[in-house]
DNA sequence: GTATAAAATGTAAGAGCTTACACAAAACAT
DNA sequence: ATGTTTTGTGTAAGCTCTTACATTTTATAC
């Protein structure tokens, strides 16, 4: 059942059927409804190859990210996906893992698919390959790039992210207000977001007056485990307070909290990051910077489809964090 | 660029340089060489569309999943997508929330993209729609499709799910073993898998000589504080464990535990399904039964592939789960 | 060296759509 | 009633590939 077939059961010529099934306005209202009637009767369906050789276009983005598994990235592609369906776009996945050259290739494999931008999650740059770079640069030059939760300096690939810097300022600001002394970052990454958050983190030290204690400058694998466990083998490590750049390391800390009989808030404080369902699962729960994926994910969605229709957007975005106080801290 | 320049650049014909692409073996090796080292420095990718359009197929299957942002489907489908991978299949995402009009929905239209195969994660059909149902059906006649953790009762449909009346029935039949007497049963859904492991649930009890208590079957939203609440307001209910249908609502039995000041294991065991992070959040960490979401997802490939192979498979597999013992059990 | 088979290549016809351009019909002005 | 717009419709070319079939080249047998 193709548009020939269509045409001749509706008694039109087949520009009738593509014009009506694009909605062209240049069609009489009696064509029209004939044409659908003959279409719906059929189960008609344009193929979307041919549409796409004709439009150039299949009206589909492409998504990157290097796991989906992953809370934080799930959350956004969750929304990007659902909100993207609204403006009538569809999404080809790719899980590409963290690796640089593995996102290269994915990106290089995903451009085969003709998609009419490319939204890049949770995929930072800082300790990525300048071939990576040069690769992501390139399909800028043909598509617009975005993205979410990343930060790049290329006036090309335009960019959104958390601001991570005042969000870890404030509660680093708030936790020595409120008289804690050592105070414990802890990362698992050298991502762009991860030395905002760090440069929060300095900043508010040396706004107060405080030095910065590299052995306070922690950085483990993200996993509650193995986040604890490397607490445990400082030995001669002290601190009153955990700043974690995400729920499961912070977890990892409450963990540790526990290994060590130590009392939370009272002996150790805990702060997290990303505000998933981690945070209120443990106990005490904790208290978490929201990232706020929706608003990053809609500003994403905003600014793809503005520059989809040749609209000029700014290069950088920034969204302002929250903190959620919860259980693990006493300010 | 396009595959007439390459084939003039060449110096062959568009056949020739089509077989290169598509590794006929009817191709010299020389003439071979020449066309990859032109479409190389070219840079030339074949389009999708019209080879789409010659080939009746884009080498794309369609996901769809209610929700990606819920961490079991989000494993299956970064599992999913990881290994299609390699079968140089693309994934098309939907997320179609848990209403089975949505659902239909989103099959309809991702039926408009002439995806060679359809793999539905999570769907579960018993409180499904007789619409949706047919609605898939007839998909079903046109491309093969899987239900990952699914269940229907239709020759054409295939589908895997978890051996959920066997984890229940053993876990209830441990916990009675084990001096248990009063096993609250905790879901949020009506699904197949659901009932599935009520079924175990009655079973195991039964196949004791115990008798089943209406009152100890309780249905909550699954989120860790609704599931609180909603025990909290159970004032009068009584139990010495709980057996729920996922790590949330397990989860939510244990912050009823605190809130009610009972220790775990020793007065009330808290037993979870799926084994997520959630399971080793809290504290103590959770006994999960994990349903070996990566063994459901190689079996739905394996699966998929050989349907897409034209080889047939049997219409039902079932994959058998495994119970993670911790800290919320004292057996 | 010819006949025959096998291998490599090319030609041309699709695949199903969009759309510029040409043309016809209807609407409007005079 | 005639000429001029406006609106609707159709024709045909084009988008980029695949592939059956025809043709040429090369290898193999005798």
């Amino acid at each position: 059942m193709n548009i020939y077939d269509i045409a001749k059961l509706a008694g039109v010529s087949i520009a009738t059927v593509s014009r009506v099934v694009n909605d062209s306005p240049k069609v009489s209202e009696k064509a029209k409804a004939k044409v659908r009637k003959v279409m719906e009767e059929n189960n008609y369906t344009p193929n979307v190859f041919a549409r796409g050789l004709g439009l150039g276009s299949m009206k589909t983005l492409g998504i990157i990210c290097p796991d989906v598994a992953d809370t934080y990235m799930a959350k956004a592609v969750s929304y990007l996906e659902k909100n993207l369906q609204g403006y009538g776009y569809d999404c080809i996945l790719y899980c590409s893992g963290y690796d640089a050259e593995d996102k290269q290739q994915a990106v290089e494999r995903i451009m085969k698919k003709q998609i009419d931008a490319l939204i890049l999650v949770g995929s930072d740059y800082a300790d990525d390959s300048p071939n990576y770079f040069h690769c992501i640069h390139t399909v800028s030059e043909q598509i617009p790039v975005f993205l979410v939760n990343g930060d790049v300096e290329d006036s090309n690939i335009y960019c959104v992210y958390a601001d991570d810097f005042q969000a870890v300022y404030d509660v680093v600001d708030e936790l020595l207000f409120a008289g804690s002394r050592r105070i414990l970052f802890l990362t698992d990454s050298f991502s762009h977001s991860a030395k905002r958050k760090l440069e929060g983190y300095k900043v508010a030290l040396r706004g107060r007056g405080f030095p910065i204690d590299d052995k306070l400058i922690l950085y483990a694998d993200k996993t509650i485990f193995a986040t604890r466990d490397t607490l445990l083998r400082q030995r001669s490590l002290h601190f009153d307070s955990v700043v974690a750049a995400n729920d499961s390391m912070a977890v990892g800390a409450v963990k540790y909290a526990y290994a060590r009989g130590l009392k939370i808030p009272e002996e150790v404080n805990v702060i997290g990051y990303n505000n998933s369902e981690l945070s209120i699962s443990c106990e005490p729960e904790l208290t978490s910077v929201d990232t706020r994926v929706e608003v990053l994910c809609k500003t994403a969605i905003d600014s793809v489809m503005a520059l989809l229709s040749g609209n000029e957007i700014r290069q950088k975005q920034m969204v302002k964090c929250h903190l959620v106080k919860r259980g693990t801290t006493n300010f």
